[in-house]
DNA sequence: GTGATTGCAAATTTTTTGCAAGATA
DNA sequence: TATCTTGCAAAAAATTTGCAATCAC
């Protein structure tokens, strides 16, 4: 499916932490079962916005003991696979999952270690449109991952 | 530096297979003793144009027998510094590095798990422009990346 | 010769796996 | 209850470290 045909959504959504019923609801839609882990899990995940496991590891462990590296991994995976996580490219070997909430880019510094979203629908359109028009010879293309590299003024 | 002030040039290289000398001369400009190792994994980097360390260990290990992983990364981390190669970004958990030679973008199917240069200077001449004019508040921009996520056809 | 680089082996870090026990719809 | 999910412990995969030996200039 080429952009054209199925154009993005901005939906700008700010991230809020949401509450347990709020929650299973989306789990439920999602034709997730719900379990306190993935409640959690979700809940920190739309908290920080863009996370590693074991940051997610380090937000939960006191509050939830029996919680193991295992199934964050597990849960993380299952929201990706119906969509509700990004997986995110990162340049030191870990692997980042995002809250997918709307087309966004990120200001990423490397040195700084700092990494925020990016919101500019603007460019979102431009690249929209760039590539609704434009064939891509043997790829089908299904989105744009866009980082800013440099650093952030204090 | 904003873009505006330092504009992208875009120089076509061809990657091509490099010999010895070549490449010593290029270590050399780089302020890099040109160790046998360094010639080796700096010639694998420029015919694959990226590569992750177990990459370049594979294709290296029967020839050079005596080369290790450490020393890969070694290497590798040398060329980075330098700016002769740039950590690339991935979606599985394995740092990937690129041959730094102009701006190009990338086309990544996860699924697939291919990953191939995609060059459009119109695309780049674009972005170049958008940001020129652009002022992101906090944040100095050095350098954009780009990949398409989609899937290869047949 | 001197300082940088390599090889090695072991340690760390991140992610995955298999399976039994437990929870969800 | 049937199936999906979790916890656990161990394995695998990726990268890093420390140090002695070697090499490049």
């Amino acid at each position: 499916m080429p952009w054209k045909e199925k154009p993005i959504i901005i939906i700008i959504k700010k991230l809020m932490i949401k509450d347990v019923e709020q929650i299973r609801g989306i789990l439920k839609n999602h034709n997730l079962k719900s379990t306190p882990q993935r409640v959690v899990i979700y809940q920190i995940m739309s908290k920080l916005g863009h996370a590693s496991a074991d940051m997610i590891y380090g937000e939960i462990s006191d509050q939830f003991q029996s919680l193991t590296v295992a199934t964050i991994y597990n849960v993380l995976d299952s929201f990706v696979e119906v969509g509700l996580l990004k997986r995110r490219l990162s340049s030191n070997n870990k692997m980042y999952f995002d809250v997918n909430t709307y087309n966004h880019c990120h200001l990423y510094s490397q040195s700084q270690e700092r990494y925020t979203d990016y919101d500019d629908p603007q460019l979102i359109g431009m690249l929209e449109q760039y590539f609704g028009n434009k064939k891509l010879k043997n790829f089908e293309l299904s989105g744009v991952e866009i980082q800013l590299n440099g650093h952030f003024k204090k």
